[in-house]
DNA sequence: CAAGTGACAAAAG
DNA sequence: CCTTTTGCCACTT
């Protein structure tokens, strides 16, 4: 099993409807630190069944180029099933965040809205 | 080997 | 919210 065949993995086990994060895609499929990784192999991929539109940066904005095709692609795709998109950013939060914030309480004190 | 680059991330102000 | 600063990884030059 190759490291970018994980990553895939990770991403195809996005259920539509939510979104996670470079570093949560890679923590998940076992690789931890790499999230950089993740972000190469979905620039690279071809197949058009992946769910690559539901992979955010960590602080939810979409990291494409603002403008660009993949942007305004992305942000249709996420609409179509279902997620707000306000500016290029997600405000519905990742799993992972909802799962932290019962467990240590609300997030950071300043105002970041991951 | 050094430096540059990018669909990244966390902390600080 | 925003920006800047650091740290990171995986190439490419």
């Amino acid at each position: 099993m190759t490291d970018e065949a994980r990553i895939l993995a990770a991403v195809r086990a996005i259920p539509a409807g939510q979104v996670s994060s470079y570093g949560d895609v890679a923590r998940r499929a076992g690789l931890p630190g790499r999230a950089r990784l993740a972000a190469r192999v979905l620039s690279h991929n071809s197949d058009p069944l992946l769910p690559w539109h539901r992979v955010l940066r960590a602080d939810g904005r979409i990291a494409l180029p603002e403008g660009s095709r993949g942007y305004r692609e992305q942000s249709q795709r996420l609409r179509a099933e279902g997620v707000q998109v306000t500016r290029g950013r997600v405000s519905m939060p990742s799993r992972e965040q909802l799962l932290d914030a019962q467990i240590w309480g609300p997030a950071p004190a300043n105002g970041k809205r991951r």
